[in-house]
DNA sequence: ACCCTTGCCGAAACCGGTTTCGGAAGTCAG
DNA sequence: CTGACTTCCGAAACCGGTTTCGGCAAGGGT
């Protein structure tokens, strides 16, 4: 008995409960029972209440496919991912990722990715998706300060979120780290310790916050009453060969920092491998801040003090501005900052000699 | 003039070309256009060319979803990470998503990724995905001994493919590397250099390869004619601490190994790490190969010898291989094994001394 | 010449939703 | 009591494809 019943059920289960379903079983038609679901005014409230129970109970789920069809939205956020600059977005990829899934299955909704390994081809993948109608709007990793992808999307007019910001902001939500801040902040703490001459390494000029950083780290000079070194000051950093080579010029100057704040930790791990070339002891010898929180930050010797940004989070937050952006909300109300938490350990402190000293020591290592 | 033309065509343009249109400008019904474009066997040579050609030419794309509320595919291929075994996926997560997501979109497929954080998230994920339809199968990373998703899967008929092996193969298509092999080799390579005594760091007993590797290993030693030791093998071995640690334990040992072969180069890093602290010099005092092709080995120093895995290649044979299935491909033809091939750089050297002379001087550094 | 295949395509139903339109009740003012 | 106006729901079209079914015409066998 059990067993034909159980198979009953089986088939059942199978056969997925449909909008038809509910609306037999409450002897109401589906239009009405999706114009129930779907809020509609021309609705009562008590109506509306049944089916919802109703459609709770029975277990159903609109095929989002399905939905499409009519009303052209597929429920699905994409991504595109580009890997020319291979290694950057390797450390938070995963967090990221996390936060964005969350975002999106929170409401319902689908993560669609893609990868891309040129501007050019982002640009075609981008498109791709849309005529497709593969997704419904996409998140803008890494925005460059002009940045192809928001006029293509302006133009196909497809929502679009930014992790980060631009010149621009016609059309544009984002959600953004107070970067700024962060290196304001961090050449104030350094300056604190007794720091008077402080290096910058900056990330890559095309992208949209090396800006925004830079001006924090010349805020913080000024407000820490200290002049910058042109020579001090890089560009394009943003990985530890290069972090390492950058570092290792700006402490051959005659006149070496006695710290630097780097735009992001993979360059400040090179600044170890320059400190321990040179015979440097992190953290007493040279101090060094970075921006991220990568978790080999926390494996270094000491650990590296730095700004972290909780991408996770970001994730979740990108995908529900997203959301609400294809849903037609007001741009205005769909941009936020949030700042970066510093994490004190053991790579910044005062210093332990001049900067003349300093220049002495690093001479005769060399 | 252009103006006006431009404007048309804009509105054209706007307006996406659906299968009625090409019907239309062919004179046929929409059914034919459809079978002849889904190369049934009731439609003419003459026509289905006529039809594939006039498509083409209008630029017709079916939409994804207008098919898959009839067929129920909505040529989506789900990819679930679970992010529990944090660091674990960072090193190739960008390179693998790039595979998958290229062998996906060269058959005009998407991926659909999700996230979870423990065993059974990524079970309620999976079938959240099932449930509504968001994909039509599954690529399954890092399959363990005994999977549940593997379980699920097979009971709800959902189709997938797997980056690994499973022990009890029905209904599994997989593709994967031979890492036993890998070990294999890596032991007679050493065991070339004039090794005696080889210690191993195995990954998580859980996972599938673990097994497979260890054999490889065993196997290598037999074949080189040595004694493997058991103090000189450890598992759980996968990151960089856990790396440190075991390696220490292995080189604690009353007649240590001088070489040590590694599951995943994140083991080996951390072996750099041991070596650094009791004074050896990696390659000669010590030698180690892992396996994986992390972009990290080659900044050590020396270079760690590892045997690299593509993934980016892997990522597109399991899509490759995943859509197949999908398409109902026989299971026995969807499964691939591929070597990794080793990269021959500093880490691995001649022996500088006995495994009792190499005893004595860690006994004296600490 | 007739019947029976076979090849090929059209007509229409169908998938699971959404949206437009219209009309049946109920409400209210005059 | 009538007419206008709401409120609320049903009927049916619609979205863009796929699939079933049936029929017409050509070809082949007797």
């Amino acid at each position: 008995m059990t067993s034909r019943i159980n198979q009953i059920d089986e088939s059942n289960i199978r056969m997925r409960v449909t909008i038809s379903d509910v609306s037999e079983a409450l002897g109401l038609t589906k239009s009405t029972v999706s114009r129930a679901l779907n809020n509609y005014q021309d609705i009562s409230d008590g109506t509306r209440l049944r089916v919802q129970r109703m459609a709770e109970k029975m277990g159903y789920r609109p095929l989002s496919y399905a939905q499409a069809i009519r009303t052209g939205r597929s429920k699905s956020l994409g991504l595109v991912i580009q890997l020319s600059d291979h290694d950057a977005h390797r450390p938070f990829l995963a967090a990221f990722l996390a936060g964005l899934s969350q975002g999106a299955s929170e409401e319902g909704w689908t993560l669609t990715i893609a990868t891309a390994n040129s501007p050019q081809t982002t640009i075609d993948t981008i498109q791709t998706l849309i005529r497709d109608r593969k997704v419904d709007g996409f998140i803008l990793p890494r925005t460059l300060r002009n940045d192809p992808r928001i006029a293509v999307l302006r133009e196909a007019n497809v929502p679009f979120v930014m992790f980060g910001r631009s010149p621009d902001p016609t059309g544009c939500a984002w959600h953004d780290i107070l970067g700024e801040d962060a290196m304001r902040d961090a050449v104030l703490h350094l300056a604190k310790l007794g720091h008077r001459k402080i290096g910058f390494l900056n990330g890559g000029a095309q992208f949209n916050y090396s800006g925004l950083r830079l001006s924090g780290f010349l805020d913080g000079m000024a407000r820490a009453g200290l002049t910058p070194d042109p020579d001090h000051i890089k560009i394009d950093v943003m990985t530890t060969q290069t972090g390492e080579a950058a570092s290792r010029e700006v402490l051959a100057t005659a006149k070496p920092p006695t710290a630097i704040v780097c735009a992001v930790d993979m360059a400040a791990l090179g600044v170890y491998r320059t400190a321990a070339d040179l015979g440097l002891a992190m953290g007493a010898d040279l101090s060094v801040i970075g921006y991220d929180g990568v978790p080999e930050g926390a494996l270094m010797r000491p650990q590296l003090t730095t700004f972290a940004v909780d991408h996770t989070a970001s994730g979740r937050r990108l995908s529900n501005l997203l959301i609400r952006r294809i849903g037609g909300e007001d741009i205005e109300t769909l941009r936020e900052l949030v700042p970066a938490t510093l994490k004190v350990r053991g790579s910044a402190g005062p210093p332990r000699q001049s900067s003349a000293r300093l220049a002495a020591r690093i001479a005769s290592s060399s």
